[in-house]
DNA sequence: GATTGACCTCAAGTTAACTTGAGCTTTTAC
DNA sequence: GTAAAAGCTCAAGTTAACTTGAGGTCAATC
């Protein structure tokens, strides 16, 4: 901090991005070793970020939000090129797709609200007919895990 | 099955609420261990479930699609009348609750959306004044684990 | 130049929601 | 009446997403 008042330093510890990120150091330890962000080093061996990895961090945390897990996040995050810095055509290009995942969700979850409405007072929901049940329920179906969106 | 073919038989094995219901023996056990769904055993020590069971469990799965953790969904299954059948009424409460609990979940979602839309491709995101980042976020803020609607 | 705070690594612990397995008993079916 | 299928218990394993801890290094400060 007292280093350069200049507020557009370049590089940011790992500290100063749990701060201004508001996650905590292990997490982006963490991140890093999943793939999700990336640094390189000091001499001394300490991590070194560049800015648009709080941008990485709110994706990743805004993302979380809806349900998707870290896993689904790498994967759309690698569709960013790490060549250069993303840009805004880049970022929008994510958007999308979490935008559709979104609204798949926001579809799902309503009809779950409709039906749930219908159902739940009547006899049906024991029943193998149940509309409550059955279509839409798949993910339920599948075993373990918090279910979410699925990719496609 | 063989044993009577009287669709209407009072008592289901766990077996049989696993095959009507979808979910595995070992998860009804499990359910039971955490307090959501309950059996009186017979003289060998197996356990019977009432019918509404598999309401219980139809309950549990769906309430499970919005991203409730279980404990809460226990919680919520505690407001059921336990000396007797849970009957419309009782379920149309649970459904109430859930409804709103849907209705923020939806909400919110659609509020994501919408900033997402505006946001991401912009350079906002990575300020601390950033709407996609702060207020809503706050689920996201608190540490560990899936996010889901806060119980009020 | 020494102390203190920020970092580093790696292993292990944590919670949720289950699943798997071992070893043993009950039922059901032929 | 016996063998296979279905149950039971209890402990341990699994995955996701982190956190905590131990033991050691780096760097900014008085």
């Amino acid at each position: 901090m007292t280093k350069s008042s200049c507020g557009l330093r370049r590089e940011l510890t790992v500290g100063e991005v749990a701060e201004r990120s508001g996650v905590a150091v292990s997490t982006l330890h963490f991140y890093e070793s999943k793939g999700l962000i990336s640094s390189w080093r000091t001499d001394g061996n300490q991590r070194r970020y560049g800015r648009d990895v709080l941008r990485r961090v709110a994706i990743i945390k805004v993302a979380q939000t809806t349900g998707i897990p870290l896993a689904e996040i790498r994967a759309a995050l690698e569709t960013l090129p790490n060549s250069r810095t993303p840009n805004a055509k880049d970022w929008a290009k994510l958007s999308a797709r979490w935008r559709e995942d979104l609204d798949l969700r926001i579809k799902q979850l309503t009809r779950l609200r409709d039906r749930l409405e219908k159902c739940i007072g009547c006899g049906c929901l024991s029943m193998d007919g149940c509309p409550l049940r059955n279509p839409g329920d798949k993910a339920a179906e599948q075993g373990s895990g918090a279910q979410y969106l699925k990719p496609a």
